[in-house]
DNA sequence: AATAAGTTTTGACTAAAGTCAAAAAGAGTT
DNA sequence: AACTCTTTTTGACTTTAGTCAAAACTTATT
């Protein structure tokens, strides 16, 4: 099974130097977590930029009694806690492994110490940026137009194992509709 | 009345150097923009980023028959099309002027070689992106767990005016419901 | 294999939002 | 002031989604 490469996913938006590649990997971290490991709990801060080498990652939060998941992410994506990661505030969510792991990581300060010494990272880190910006707002989009059997539809196109690895309702409250509801669209095929 | 500022909001994040807000001053246009006034059209590539002195300003886009409000922004905020100022490819979303407005701006080229010549400048960039991403974030949040009426209340406590610039109509597609709805959540206070 | 624990589906009912049409209110023009 | 055009509100009805509870189905454990 193929697994995703942190430096060529960085080098594909642009070629890195030696020496700075030299450098991440002198930071970088890799683990492996498994299934129902906690990343992150409400109330730290997000001190970890984590690329997905191999596994199925969500957020979460709770607001009322309720539970809502804020994103899925798989192999070959970075994750943070946004709002934490960015804001070096306490966290409001809570990131869940859902299928065993392999993570690469480096940290917060890490990640501003290759900014400042190799200021042509700063091209890479402003465009994986604009990259998770634009998707965010498309979420946005999505939930205001399309229906919900359709944002389901596009969730399976975007994650086609996730039904094994997700639950119905961790689906549900990220589609914004209630479980039963989305196991009635199911049932409509 | 008071009017924003670029270069105060700029030195707020980090203090430029004398020779980067010259640089800076250098390529900024300031314009007035009269309500009714379409910044970009779909289509187009986002090609400015602009900085509200002072008005009013809405970004929407259609989906079938319907249209959409993206987002509405003020005075001391930022404005682009966020997917196609990023990947420079034609926008989905128009931006319209709802109140008499008076904008800076500078074009997505002057602004990479501000980038480039200023790396420290990347810092700067790289928080407003970031705050902005944020904010992305919590709109979709907003939509998850607040009801429709919190939505509205919401909005009028960010933008208190905007029942004065923008049309129910445009207000309800933003807060994803439609205007009957709206005109009946504001009818019970 | 039997039991227990958790997840998903189904049913009956309620609440919320959408639709379509008409009336009312507001703004702008002659 | 009367008229037109546009926006907002209201009414009657339909559709969709939420709620609560129970049944069916899975999965893990003994």
């Amino acid at each position: 099974m193929e697994t995703a490469n942190l430096l060529n996913t960085l080098n594909s938006i642009a070629i890195l130097s030696e020496s700075l590649q030299d450098q991440i990997k002198g930071h970088l971290i890799e683990e492996h977590f498994p299934r129902k490991s906690i990343l992150l709990k409400e109330g730290q801060v997000s001190q970890r930029i984590y690329f997905i080498k191999k596994g199925f990652i969500r957020a979460y939060y709770h607001k009322g009694n309720s539970e809502f998941s804020t994103w899925f992410m798989g192999e070959g994506e970075f994750i943070i806690s946004v709002y934490s990661f960015f804001s070096r505030k306490p966290s409001f969510e809570n990131i869940e492994v859902l299928e065993d792991c392999t993570l690469q990581s480096i940290n917060w300060d890490q990640l501003q110490s290759l900014y400042k010494q190799h200021p042509e990272f700063n091209l890479t880190g402003r465009i994986i940026t604009e990259q998770y910006y634009i998707r965010s707002e498309e979420r946005a989009i999505n939930l205001q137009t399309l229906t919900a059997k359709q944002r389901y539809e596009k969730l399976l196109a975007d994650y086609p194992g996730i039904l094994q690895k997700a639950s119905l309702g961790q689906i549900a409250s990220y589609l914004s509709v209630k479980q039963e509801t989305l196991s009635r669209i199911r049932a409509k095929h």
